[in-house]
DNA sequence: GTTCTCACA
DNA sequence: TGTGAGAA
């Protein structure tokens, strides 16, 4: 498929789709003319580098942890360096600091929903 | 419709 | 990290 239909597929922009592979996230094939040409498992490789980002991990590791996470289910660790370690070590507990923030954030805005209610409750319009 | 590059937030 | 513009 031509990145136009990657682009819908996937809800991201070919702006970002070319991004990602300048960033060596994704590879894509070309067609006589020129234009990329990808294989139909990239769809859900984009999905999973979209998931990744947001997640808040930049794409430099991504493109390293990426081959880890693909189909062949064998452990991938062989290359797995110490250095590399320590920095999903660190990735993970900058993930665990924002799931904390976020659970916060949503429980005050649940506390202030659930205020709202009670005062219209008692004192209906 | 797609390619690329340069500039910019 | 992600976008817009302009030219091919």
């Amino acid at each position: 498929m031509r990145i136009g239909e990657l682009s819908e597929r996937t809800g991201t922009s070919r702006r970002l789709l070319r991004y990602y592979e300048e960033q060596g996230l994704i590879v894509a094939d070309r067609t006589p003319n020129g234009y990329r040409d990808y294989d139909e498992f990239y769809v859900d490789r984009v999905l999973q580098i979209r998931g990744l980002l947001e997640a808040g991990l930049p794409t430099r590791l991504i493109k390293q942890i990426l081959p880890c996470l693909n189909k062949p289910r064998i452990i991938h660790f062989p290359d797995a360096t110490p250095e590399m370690l320590a920095t999903l070590e660190h990735e993970r507990d900058r993930m665990t600091e924002r799931v904390e923030c976020l659970t916060r954030n949503r429980d005050a805005i649940a506390d202030y929903l659930a205020a709202v209610r009670e005062t219209r409750a008692q004192q209906p319009a």
